[in-house]
DNA sequence: CGTCCACGTCTAC
DNA sequence: TAGACCTGGACGG
């Protein structure tokens, strides 16, 4: 689900799907869901979305009919359209299904008015997901990677100054310029101008090949292209998009462009290494001068990560050959100098895996949870979970 | 069956 | 800056 262009490829999604289709009545959420209760009961109503950065929104929007004014007995008829503003946590999607078909975890639906009819649901199986109605844009979020980019660009370059290390967003790019990931973000992007000289040219095309790596990058002496960090901040979403948001359609079986554009995420011979955040970085070659200390690398070893995503289903098999090629294109090959100056705590967080300590406590209370879950494991599709006392598990940390 | 892990916020020490 | 908030899939025993 979410980081990126997938919020994107959602809104996309929403669009093909309910294009021309005719929702009608209320907005429905599931019984465990904490978010509000969207208040839209319409007769006859349509559905379009959009994305800026991390949030898609919907735009419900009543049709008028003749029959509206006979129509409305008892329930209060919703004429003016209304946006919902949705975040999608870690596990948040959207599908468009018949009404038997509607996703467990289905926490917000809306219904067409055909006779046999059909959902849009929105599933997040980890609740972490959200939805404003009458929401609007969140006015302290970034710019949008995509279709902010110039913005983003200043932004970035006014934090430069208390930016400590590379963010996690930026990986997957700095793979492809082969920057070390924990290499301290000044060094990576000093020189930068803010301004984009390619930016004219032609912003969503493809990946610049070696020769189109200004030489100002280069001067850093450090790392090839270091200054187009932002650049490909920005065209490596689209480049996403552009793989025809296959995987979000359902209809699509071919899961493979998207594999093969990963790159990274769990290929032979890549590296990686959990931050102070115990988020996992992958990455080949140097991890640079700020890599945290005795981070263990998770079991990078034989996760062979099944494309079990509900975006991306279907999924092929990666043809060595691709990843190989993509692989190739490393360029310099340099060598940073390690420094001993690491300030990245050491702190192993969370589920550390080097931490043992409490584990009968800590055991103890999973255990419960799990079976908790369990109980409440068999609801009937449609989100409609129930849930009796549940115990908060708290840990004693 | 139990443990670890996951594309993100929030808020309480 | 640790947890908390959640579910479920992969994997190990």
């Amino acid at each position: 689900m979410p980081e990126g262009p997938e919020l994107h490829l959602a809104s996309l999604y929403v669009n093909k799907m309910c294009e021309g289709v005719v929702f009608s009545g209320p907005v429905v959420k599931s019984e465990v869901s904490k978010s509000p209760d969207v208040s839209f009961n319409c007769e006859s109503y349509r559905i379009t979305a959009s994305s800026r950065g991390k949030e898609v929104k919907l735009t419900l929007t009543p049709i008028k009919s003749d029959d509206d004014g006979k129509r409305r007995s008892k329930v209060t008829q919703t004429d003016q359209p209304m946006d919902i503003v949705f975040r999608f946590g870690m596990s948040g999607y959207f599908r468009f299904t018949s009404e038997d078909e509607v996703p467990k975890h289905g926490h917000l639906r809306f219904y067409t008015k055909e006779k046999p009819c059909r959902v849009l649901s929105f599933v997040d199986a980890r609740r972490f997901g959200s939805w404003q109605p009458n929401g609007t844009w969140q006015p302290d979020r970034g710019p949008c990677i995509m279709f902010e980019y110039k913005s983003f660009r200043s932004v970035i370059g006014l934090q430069l100054t208390i930016i400590l290390k590379i963010d996690r967003r930026f990986f997957p790019f700095c793979l492809r310029l082969n920057i070390p990931p924990f290499l301290c973000a000044r060094d990576a992007l000093e020189g930068l101008e803010l301004e984009d000289e390619f930016e004219n040219k032609k912003p969503l095309k493809k990946e610049p090949t070696k020769t189109e790596i200004p030489d100002r990058a280069k001067m850093k002496g450090k790392t090839q292209g270091m200054g187009d960090l932002l650049r490909l901040c920005h065209t490596v979403p689209l480049e996403v998009v552009s793989l025809g948001g296959k995987g979000y359609d359902p209809e699509k079986v071919d899961y493979s462009a998207f594999q093969a554009w990963l790159q990274c995420y769990y290929v032979d011979g890549m590296k990686s290494v959990r931050d102070h955040n115990g988020r996992t970085m992958w990455f080949k070659g140097d991890p640079g001068p700020m890599a945290p200390k005795d981070s263990k690398s998770p079991k990078a070893k034989k996760r062979a990560k099944k494309g079990d995503d509900h975006d991306y289903t279907a999924k092929k098999k990666v043809t060595k050959s691709v990843m190989e090629s993509t692989m190739k294109r490393r360029a310099v090959k340099k060598e940073m100098p390690k420094k001993e100056t690491v300030h990245v705590k050491d702190t192993v967080s969370k589920k550390g895996n080097a931490e043992k300590k409490q584990e009968g406590i800590q055991q103890r209370k999973t255990r419960e949870s799990t079976r908790e879950r369990k109980s409440s494991s068999a609801q009937p599709p449609g989100g409609r979970e129930t849930r009796s006392g549940r115990a908060t598990r708290k840990n004693s940390k």
